[in-house]
DNA sequence: CCGTATCCATTAGGATACTG
DNA sequence: CAGTATCCTAATGGATACGG
């Protein structure tokens, strides 16, 4: 189990007020990164949500990325994973008040996105366009 | 050039007004997850950059993610980059406002992570010593 | 139903020699 | 100085068979 973590990551130096901002961002950004991360948070973020029904809700998911991201999803505290030892087994997966207040966070990135997302198209096709 | 672009991605579907935040949510953390996009923007930030200079103060990084990623932002219009034809070469790195507005956004999340950084290393204490 | 284990393909990224 | 090109390793992630 845990496949390693590498991804975001590097220190800034050598100028001014950002290092601090820098090594938490890039924390916060550790935990939230990743293809499925923020999908199955904000696929379970309207309730209890069982495995299958995340399988299906999260588009394109695989077993594998489903299990592995719950699990470090759960190991940060994000999300709380409970079992009813029926049969067949039923697992439940809730979003906690941390995740709701990471969502919250979230929004602030979403509104800049929302902003510049037609300037970002606009800026690649110059680019691009300047290559061939 | 360009090495192709998988990284974070899936769109939620199936529950609610999540949906669209997921798609938008999703595309910010595209351009700014990775390993170095945020340590460059942030060795940045305090005005004009030299190649040189980025090297030296985002740690850890090799010669070919820092032309990969510079390249990146200034395809998405976060960095702008100035070459002055003078002998031995001068180039400048500078941040775009788009950049400073996405440094500002980013603070919500840094805030998220100072105020949960002790809880998230708690549950991590527990769930690895749960799972032996 | 809820996973785990295995195998395999793709991609990210490091080191570094070379060049205008 | 500011890259590019090349080679190579490690990590990410898909597909899916199998098991409690």
């Amino acid at each position: 189990m845990s496949q390693g973590n590498t991804s975001v990551s590097s220190l800034v130096s050598g100028s001014g007020v950002h290092e601090e901002t820098a090594c938490t961002v890039l924390q916060v950004l550790e935990r939230v990164s990743g293809k499925w991360s923020i999908g199955i948070l904000l696929a379970a973020m309207d309730g209890p949500v069982r495995f299958t029904e995340l399988e299906r809700r999260v588009k394109g998911i695989s077993r594998r990325m489903l299990t592995l991201t719950l699990r470090n999803l759960e190991r940060d505290g994000l999300l709380v994973r409970t079992v009813y030892p029926t049969v067949p087994p039923k697992v439940e997966y809730e979003v906690t008040d941390m995740a709701r207040e990471l969502y919250d966070s979230l929004q602030a990135l979403t509104a800049w996105a929302e902003r510049h997302l037609e300037s970002i198209a606009e800026s690649r096709r110059r680019y691009d366009a300047a290559a061939q």
